[in-house]
DNA sequence: AGCAAAATGAACAAATCGGTTTAATAACTC
DNA sequence: GAGTTATTAAACCGATTTGTTCATTTTGCT
């Protein structure tokens, strides 16, 4: 069919989701905020929860591919490797929480409103995290350092941690920060260099 | 007067907003959950929001008191000194990760429900990041490392970040993952130490 | 016991919630 | 251009929202 419609409209929904909430958005208010009649929109999908579930899916992918591809593209500027796109994932952060239309992670939003660790959006937010480790994980992989999935996990805790400090601390250090303790941590894990500051842990 | 009463209604909000949210939580919902007349929580407080603004004060001060008291005690065990204290932040949170009612951190639920940076609510969630700054900060002054500010604000991206991580993925190392990388950060900035930062390679 | 304050349940109000219906219009396909 | 499909505005539905009113009961104080 034209699926340019229905993009579009989950596009529009993830807009005015992010900025005013899920239970804050009515469907009244969100049909005028998109410019699209209520009617339309229940055509294309069953429930509020439905069209939720949706942008959800589109954020996960939009948000994955982009910052994925901006580690990328900041990372290999200079020449550099897997290392240097890990540590321009705070710099690709630091851009986002500059925008305009920064407010948070929706997905953090998302299980904030939907506690229930069943109910399909809390799901789906969970579901973008694993995805996102998985592909961290890999590139971690590729810079050659020691206990790969900790120190993935703990890049993950930085990444939320700056996003949740830009989100409630109004002051925007919290990139740049992140990325210090992010550089700490991966010349503390990197196996040609010496240096294992503690006993090691089993993973 | 009694504070008890008007206590009590406060605490028990606490606990109904932090489980279900603050939107999705009607005030017939509450009444009925925290056992209380409508008519009296009215009789208590003007609106919904005077009553969220109040939870969130009772929740800045329960936390802070909690956190720092535990990590005073848990750092302080075997003689340990402010590095211990803060080390022992991340034991303290992995305490609370483990409990029945975690549901993630209410500042930052309250700042995703109420985007508006000036509603009273939003402003309330950020009150509190900054006072535990400050108490924080103290504590890292306390433990001789280099750059506080700049300390403070890093183990602060990874408590959030903990925080988060234990909200959206369910498993559960995100408290100990958090304190390695604290800990490396930690030593890092230790002025009894040496910098093992840079091209140290001394075999 | 007696009095005043506090708490109660239930009904009520006005607005809004998610969602449906309908009849008319716009847009695409053949 | 005819016919199908998508989209629209607006009215409508019952339930729920925040908040109020009021008459009754419970409570605390002396």
């Amino acid at each position: 069919m034209r699926p340019s419609k229905r993009e579009e409209l989950i596009e529009k929904s993830l807009f005015v989701f992010d900025q005013n909430g899920f239970h804050a958005t009515g469907m009244d208010l969100l049909s005028a905020e998109i410019g699209m009649s209520k009617t339309s929109i229940y055509n294309h999908f069953r429930t509020k929860e439905d069209l939720i579930v949706e942008v959800l899916r589109l954020q996960d992918e939009q948000f994955r591919n982009w910052l994925l591809r901006r580690m990328y593209d900041l990372g290999t500027a200079n020449h550099g490797g897997p290392r240097e796109q890990l540590l321009a994932m705070f710099d690709a952060l630091d851009e986002w929480f500059n925008h305009d239309n920064f407010n948070g992670c929706l997905f953090l939003k998302a299980t904030g409103e939907y506690s229930d660790h069943e109910h399909p959006i809390h799901r789906q937010a969970i579901e973008h995290a694993e995805m996102f480790e998985i592909q961290l994980l890999a590139l971690v992989k590729k810079a050659s350092l020691r206990l790969p999935e900790l120190v993935t996990r703990q890049l993950l805790i930085l990444k939320d941690g700056a996003v949740s400090a830009a989100q409630v601390g109004h002051i925007n250090s919290a990139a740049k920060d992140a990325r210090y303790a992010a550089q700490c941590l991966i010349d503390t894990h990197d196996t040609s260099k010496r240096k294992p500051v503690q006993t090691s842990f089993a993973f």
